[in-house]
DNA sequence: TATCATGTTGACTAAATTAGTAAACTAACG
DNA sequence: CGTTAGTTTACTAATTTAGTCAACATGATA
């Protein structure tokens, strides 16, 4: 189960801007590529993507830029997962019209499993907020202050 | 996130041995491939790797072909899938060697959040073995006979 | 022991997907 | 207006996935 480039730098740019989320202002696509490391003619891909998902918002013109569309809180892993990939799983079976036929193989099985581990995986990810991850990003880097 | 055809294909595979597994007889690939509607070529790369992940074993020859090396109970989906993929969750920064600069974009501290929905995920698909997954399909199969 | 049906192995290719780039366009501020 | 920054669509390159092939090894059996 592969989680693709594109879906991991969605969660580090929701990070970078869950950074400046109390200062209510807006970070510059070209910022935040730069602190995350996301090359940017892809972010602005990205970033639309998690517009149009509702994740994000933006203001256009000369000092625009992007912010968090709600609070870090009420964003989750999962959230951002669906947002780049629509769902959680992606697998053939789950995509695919199931007919009666396919009883006798193992496709129609195997669909209702992959929705069960679907579904559980959802809990996992809609527990992880990215409140929690700015928080564990701030503890983990402060070890070296210390 | 998504499961690869080998993936799905390996699952269906370790699904017909489960349900030949009593008779203690080994299957043909070919006939694997056609009651499961795998490509047969492909197919034998998908048994080999399940052999060497020690999931199946072979007889060669004449009257060869491919068992379960232990009992369908014992075989998960959280086996199968890293019989195939290597681990749960494949993501570039779980592969990365980090250091310590990450630590100041969110590379560093996703790796953490990937570790964690890995094990979580490891939990989930270590407790779905074939046996149920079986069962299962013997009784969606017999919604069909009442 | 010849042979035939099977598994084994590694190299290869084609298709699909993913990752990334470019450029023209639109909106807002000064 | 000019400059800055988001929007949109189209395109290309790289990588991965899916699938094929052919030569080989093994074991049952006639």
């Amino acid at each position: 189960m592969r989680v693709s480039a594109k879906a991991e730098y969605a969660c580090r740019a929701v990070l970078e801007l869950t950074r400046y989320h109390e200062k209510a202002e807006v970070i510059h696509i070209g910022d935040i590529a730069v602190r995350q490391s996301i090359p940017e003619k892809y972010l602005v891909q990205i970033l639309l993507q998690l517009q149009r998902a509702g994740l994000v918002k933006s203001k256009r013109g000369a000092t625009g830029g992007y912010a968090l569309a709600r609070a870090p809180g009420e964003i989750s892993l999962g959230d951002v997962i669906r947002a780049m990939d629509g769902a959680l799983i992606a697998v053939e079976s789950l995509s695919d019209d199931t007919n009666v036929s396919d009883q006798m193989s193992g496709q129609h099985v195997l669909k209702n499993v992959w929705m069960d581990v679907q579904d559980r995986l959802g809990e996992i990810m809609d527990g992880i907020t990215f409140d929690e991850i700015s928080r564990q990003a701030q503890k983990s880097l402060s070890m070296y202050y210390i």
